[in-house]
DNA sequence: TTGACATGCAAGTAGCCACTTGCTTATGGT
DNA sequence: ACCATAAGCAAGTGGCTACTTGCATGTCAA
């Protein structure tokens, strides 16, 4: 594990690292250079590869994304679950309907 | 109506921000001074009262928090519909089971 | 009106954060 | 071994942001 589960809405508060989970999100397992390739090209983000790796160094210290290593190659992996911990801090009261 | 739903993760970002919607799930319609002798004393934060009130623009911005105006006063009320959002940007795949 | 209370506005300051720059490490192919 | 690729590290810089400071506005009670 991680150790300290770092800050996630702080994670979450940058457009960049919120573009890297829409990535990690349509398709698992990316490297560093994949994850930077498809944020320029389908998201119109320009970042250099050393912006990424510390938007990712801060996203997985939050726990939202998990690292793989395996040869000279590291594939990361969205993981949703700590966003749970926003729902339940502040759970829609009033009307009984939540989710169908 | 506030015209443009500001960014609402840089919203949650702050935690004196949280602090407030803590404050304000707990008891609505709650002015200014309110909250922040609350979040003195509850929350043990020392934040003045302009501080607080600079936080809750960000928050009305966000669209999670609403005003109502009443001769002197300005109560507060948290709006917990625009949460939603995050969670379902990220919807928790692979077991379809939620929570249990 | 006067005074007290609740809030509003706006400029200035300090600290943090995203990004860069330059170099180094490590793995795999030939 | 050699080179190319993928990633790591670490210090420096610019801009944003939270907070302060000082004064102004507006409301209610006497």
């Amino acid at each position: 594990m991680v150790g300290g589960m770092a800050d996630i809405y702080r994670a979450l508060a940058d457009p960049t690292r919120r573009a890297v989970l829409d990535e990690l999100y349509e398709r698992d397992r990316q490297t560093l250079f994949e994850i930077c390739g498809r944020l320029t090209v389908k998201h119109g983000l320009a970042s250099s590869r050393q912006a990424v790796s510390q938007h990712i160094d801060v996203l997985e210290e939050a726990g939202l994304v998990r690292v793989e290593r395996e040869g000279r190659y590291r594939f990361h992996t969205i993981d949703t679950a700590p966003l749970r911990a926003i729902a339940e801090r502040w759970p829609a009261r009033g009307r009984k309907d939540g989710q169908p």
